[in-house]
DNA sequence: CGTGTTCTTTCCTCTTGGGAAAGTACGTGG
DNA sequence: CCACGTACTTTCCCAAGAGGAAAGAACACG
């Protein structure tokens, strides 16, 4: 497996989490937290792993009231993920197989 | 995820196998092995599990020389494969967005 | 019955995902 | 400027589980 299976990627929550950030630009730490949904701190965690492989980039910003945590995918997240989804692609490709083989006995 | 993610498949290893198994009939122990690849001991306890929940189905045969172990899907297996594979590729489809959302600030 | 082959099980270790709760940072209202 | 609330973040802790090594078991063959 070095195509480009990611296995921390692979992770259901954050694969959750880039799947929702792919399609958009900055979006809200609340907004992932109860889209996933896990708790406060898991989701911080996550994001803190995630940027500091590069893949996600992280921004403060003032909001009527306090601020808030503003999150998007970088250059570089967004093209481990195509890579993985791609891996992924492939292994749901065999699931779609009419189930050929060699008969049994 | 109430959809047909199914975080026991969703393990690499098990990817692997089933993805292995899908497209096929009876597969031979060894053949999973080196395929996949990983130690004897950890690929038996995946089937033992993949078995266990009723996923695969287990055959000892005669070989000239010794026995081996087949494998194959159960009709059960192959669906909760296919439902998790529907899952994953809702996820792969975001990767394929243009990355349309707000623009950042 | 001894031996080799092919798995299987046991033992152990180590990673890690995740919640709770304490902590931090900052904005707001008084 | 301080008290307070909100919005995360970090620490602490635990349990689950993946996986390798090595011992064990089952069976065919000579």
């Amino acid at each position: 497996m070095d195509d480009g299976f990611n296995e921390f990627l692979h992770v259901p929550a954050r694969l959750a989490i880039v799947a929702l950030l792919a399609p958009t630009s900055w979006t809200e730490f609340g907004f992932l937290r109860d889209a996933i949904p896990t708790s406060d701190s898991a989701l911080s965690k996550h994001l803190s792993s995630l940027a500091a492989k590069g893949y996600v980039e992280v921004r403060k910003d003032k909001h009527a009231g306090g601020r808030r945590t503003l999150i998007r995918l970088t250059p570089d997240g967004r093209q481990e993920f195509r890579r993985h989804a791609a891996a992924l692609e492939r292994i749901v490709a065999t699931a779609r197989a009419p189930q050929g083989g060699e008969p049994d006995g």
